[in-house]
DNA sequence: TCGCTGTTTTTTGTATACAAAAGTATCAAT
DNA sequence: ATTGATACTTTTGTATACAAAAAACAGCGA
């Protein structure tokens, strides 16, 4: 698939990078003419760009009111981890059940680079890595769906803004715990893997709910 | 949440209905002035219906050629089943773990039409009752993000249209069954029950796959 | 007949223009 | 001072206008 030099796209890709990256306020309203402005563009190919951007849950439409940055609450989060972990089940039994020897190299190599640093890691490159990692896992499952649900994988990017991550040194050795349970094949185990994962994960939520 | 007589979402209902309905053929190339005129509308609101609909998959776009039908392919809709089986055990435990009565009325409401009429019973009618069924669940999880996964849904009323479908005789004590298990409050069985039931369904794609 | 090339037509993507709704400020009256 | 009504400004949603790309077509040559 060729990406085009479309406006709305570059308008899209643009938009979620400030979102994700917290250059927009949650709650803020995001003027049409300003953002047209700032970008260069009219507001026509906006239109496209927020009805994307509303489709993964980063913006909320309102309207006749305008178009706001959605504020990130921690139901919300919880829910998409419980997605999430069935989800990446699935991801993951396929992959185990059909992989080559690079597409696990891949994963390995998201990790590796922490491995040998056995001093200080970079917690925003760790972070990098695995939202990568945990999106390769859904696109190399070879499930057209998966690859393409995007409100999965921009809530864990929300999730690390909101500080909820686990230590590294609990995840770093079970990301290769789940690369290595589907390299052997075993889809039920490699399923399980990650689902346990996740589950730690929304384990912590869970308890940022309940204070 | 109110909903606005908002153009766009007024061309994005008609148009998915006709989608859905197979009015439009699919691969079929949607003109946009065409498809304005016929609505009375000019193009620009079309832009963001057409965004929408390419968000459930029900269209795609490419870039300076134009929109198109989707074409439902096999593989894709096996994918789906994928999709929804996890999430559906998802629903359907939380349901389980934390439902009313009225909420088990309303399932059971689905379908009690079909145990009553012991003869001849309106196909038409039952999927649209299954289609209902499995859609609630999903919103009566209480799970944000399930309610909305369009794309699951979609892809079910697609299926139809394929035909394929299993017997009402083996689907409607199935429901039945997990509707029980939600009302039992057991959400292991209630997940294992719906599971079963989606597997059954992916299995019968599966053999049209391997044809 | 087929295929190539240049031209015309259609269609898309984007900008601009305009009407209606929402928001803001002003000012009078209590 | 606070409230309420009215005029003014901003902002949204939609239609129209225009440029550029793609598709359709016609004419020419093998």
């Amino acid at each position: 698939m060729i990406k085009y030099a479309d406006l709305s796209n570059q308008v899209y890709e643009q938009l979620k990078a400030m979102i994700l990256s917290n250059q927009y306020e949650p709650g803020q309203k995001l003027l049409q003419e300003k953002i047209a402005a700032q970008l260069g563009v009219s507001r026509t190919p906006l239109h496209k760009a927020f009805q994307m951007l509303e489709n993964e849950y980063l913006v909320e439409s309102i309207p006749r009111r305008g178009i706001y940055v959605k504020k990130v609450d921690y139901n919300q989060i919880y829910d998409a981890f419980e997605c999430r972990e069935a989800l990446e089940s699935v991801a993951a039994r396929r992959l185990a059940e059909n992989h080559t020897s690079e597409q696990i190299d891949l994963l390995k190599g998201f990790f590796t680079p922490f491995m040998n640093a056995n001093i200080d890691i970079n917690v925003d490159k760790y972070r990098k890595a695995d939202e990568l990692f945990h999106k390769q896992i859904m696109i190399m499952s070879g499930n057209s769906i998966l690859g393409r649900l995007e409100v999965i994988s921009n809530i864990l990017v929300r999730t690390y803004q909101k500080g909820l991550v686990r230590p590294v040194s609990e995840t770093l050795h079970e990301h290769f715990e789940i690369i290595d349970a589907i390299a052997t094949g075993n889809g039920d185990l490699a399923a399980e893997m990650i689902a346990k994962h996740s589950r730690a994960a929304r384990a912590n939520i869970q308890q940022m709910l309940s204070k």
